[in-house]
DNA sequence: TTGTAAGCGTTATCAG
DNA sequence: CTGATAACGCTTACAA
């Protein structure tokens, strides 16, 4: 016996018992589909309206197996740089008719996992900023297939749109020398999943250019305007006479000038600062910010190729890791 | 005759037919669930790898009738505005277990029917920024709850919440007259869901607190920077006089404040600019932006609430719309 | 511990 | 044009 709200909602047959038709019938009125007359599509359609019927995506999911969803993990919403991303996803997403569920982590490994967790089973693909080694993703993912951003992947199972953080540092260390500097500091993003590789480049860097700086000019910090504001003051509270920073992105770099200005130092003149990833909040704040611009929505647009390409393949693998470049962009800072 | 692969993927069946047990068995392994030697399992859990099967998150769904989706309906993800919100929904979503799926209208009413269309089959509720009248709006959600944001919903049926625009615009017109200035221009924004109400208000306020200006001190653009930039300069063309400005929201008036600075007026000396909004961007642009902070993650946060509410009681209305109210944050810019 | 049977709510197929 | 009937892939009883 089936009671209109007995589990909750209106089924189809609850709609076709009061319509006085058959199940079928409702579907094909209610999909708006030809072969049905008028007058039983108008009954149909007020049985619908009355008991407030709506299909299930599940039972409609279930049979016509076209569907789909990919799941997003980014670290976190708030920080500019990742909506840009995740709107290059929505767009991508959106032109294939797929849906994109969003998780944001927080940067926690504890919400990281809980994310996959929840994805592997609703989503047909996963794109994200994601921390844990490769194979303790995959083991996660439960099969889902995984494309990772901001960071190659090992293993043919994973997709990846990475970024040529060398060909950046190496742009932007060359232009500060350019400049005229040879005590650079760094200010590195504390490590995560996107942190990886400046640092090292700046190393390397500076080894090459023959700058005589070591580890002990670079300070991790929060991604974020306070992060970077007080790594810069333990940067000069460390090396007085650095005369230029690499900062790990714009927001750290917008804090390092507010830090750098706060202990009476000018920038650029007193002490240059570069960030790297291009906000539009760098041309807003005084002086413009130098930076490595990077295409943000590209890398989201990118991702979802990869996942279309993984999907389409019955191999399930990827074949292709695509890599955006940074783009030097001069304004006043550096 | 069902070979694996078939349609695609591994169905369960193929994987109690690898290992020789029975349907019931492989789902006891798979969801771990106690009743199953470890023996068994092992070998079910082996052909499930082999095979590749992944449950469907459908057939699951059809079954066990607890997964929530929300539908998240946004303008623009790249305004610093929204993230935030989307930020609180997020939260507020995974604190629930709900799982929220986004879609970004970039302004178009096109995008914004597209939107409604999908997640009124994808989603348990929706809430976002929506543009249609509320009827329209009804009639496309097919039955599906409704959240509205920054708009009030006429129907019960309609769950919303709304800001305190009136209290805003009064606290910041009073801030504006109470530092002397009377020739107070506005630039709104173009007319879109969340545009409403500002413009109104404005002139009301201006009128209760004896202002000379009308209609023609207001000006319409995009949510943008490079909007408010554009419009500050058609009002400064049309009334040089003016002496303070109440933008639409942070991103208008940070452009505003460029464009004045740009035609030689110093600001706030020459010429006050107060935002609505409330960025983070406005404490690192020069002068630092006096706003009307608005808690956008709040507002996020209370639609889940809202859509809770509206869910758990069988009559699906909302019996109760929280309005958020704006603080002025005053800084150097007005 | 394991298997069998009965749905979950839809759509597709094929008669009528 | 309409209605049985059979999937779709999984879980929850209930038997064995």
């Amino acid at each position: 016996m089936s009671r209109p709200g007995r589990r909750g909602r209106a089924t189809i047959e609850d709609v076709a018992k009061l319509a006085g038709v058959s199940r079928q019938t409702v579907s094909r009125a209610v999909n708006d589909m030809a072969e049905i007359t008028p007058s039983t599509k108008q009954r149909v359609l007020e049985a619908v309206r009355t008991l407030g019927y709506r299909p299930s995506r599940f039972a409609r999911g279930l049979v016509k197996q076209d569907t789909t969803t990919i799941g997003l993990i980014i670290s976190d919403l708030v920080n500019p740089f990742f909506p840009e991303v995740a709107a290059g996803v929505l767009a991508a997403a959106e032109h294939r008719g797929w849906h994109v569920v969003v998780c944001d982590t927080q940067y926690s490994q504890e919400r990281e996992l809980a994310a996959l967790e929840v994805l592997s089973h609703q989503a047909d693909a996963i794109v994200g900023y994601l921390s844990y080694p490769d194979d303790e993703l995959e083991r996660h993912a439960g099969g889902v297939p995984l494309v990772l951003l901001e960071r190659p992947g090992s293993s043919p199972r994973l997709g990846s749109v990475s970024i040529d953080i060398e060909g950046g540092v190496l742009a932007g260390m060359r232009h500060l020398v350019s400049s005229g500097h040879n005590r650079i500091g760094m200010l590195d993003g504390a490590p995560y999943p996107s942190a990886n590789g400046r640092r090292q480049h700046y190393l390397s860097v500076s080894h090459e250019l023959g700058l005589a700086v070591d580890d002990g000019w670079v300070f991790d910090c929060d991604h974020s305007v306070e992060g970077g504001a007080s790594a810069m003051e333990a940067l000069l509270g460390a090396h007085p006479d650095v005369t230029a920073v690499f900062a790990f992105n714009d927001l750290v770099a917008v804090g390092a000038v507010q830090a750098a200005r706060g202990l009476g130092r000018q920038v650029p003149a007193d002490c240059a600062v570069i960030g790297f990833d291009g906000l539009q909040l760098g041309e807003l704040v005084d002086p413009p910010l130098t930076t490595l611009h990077i295409d943000k929505r590209r890398i989201g647009e990118l991702a979802v190729e990869q996942v279309a390409l993984i999907l389409s393949e019955q191999t399930n693998a990827a074949t292709h890791w695509p890599v955006v470049r940074p783009r030097l962009v001069i304004r006043r800072s550096a």
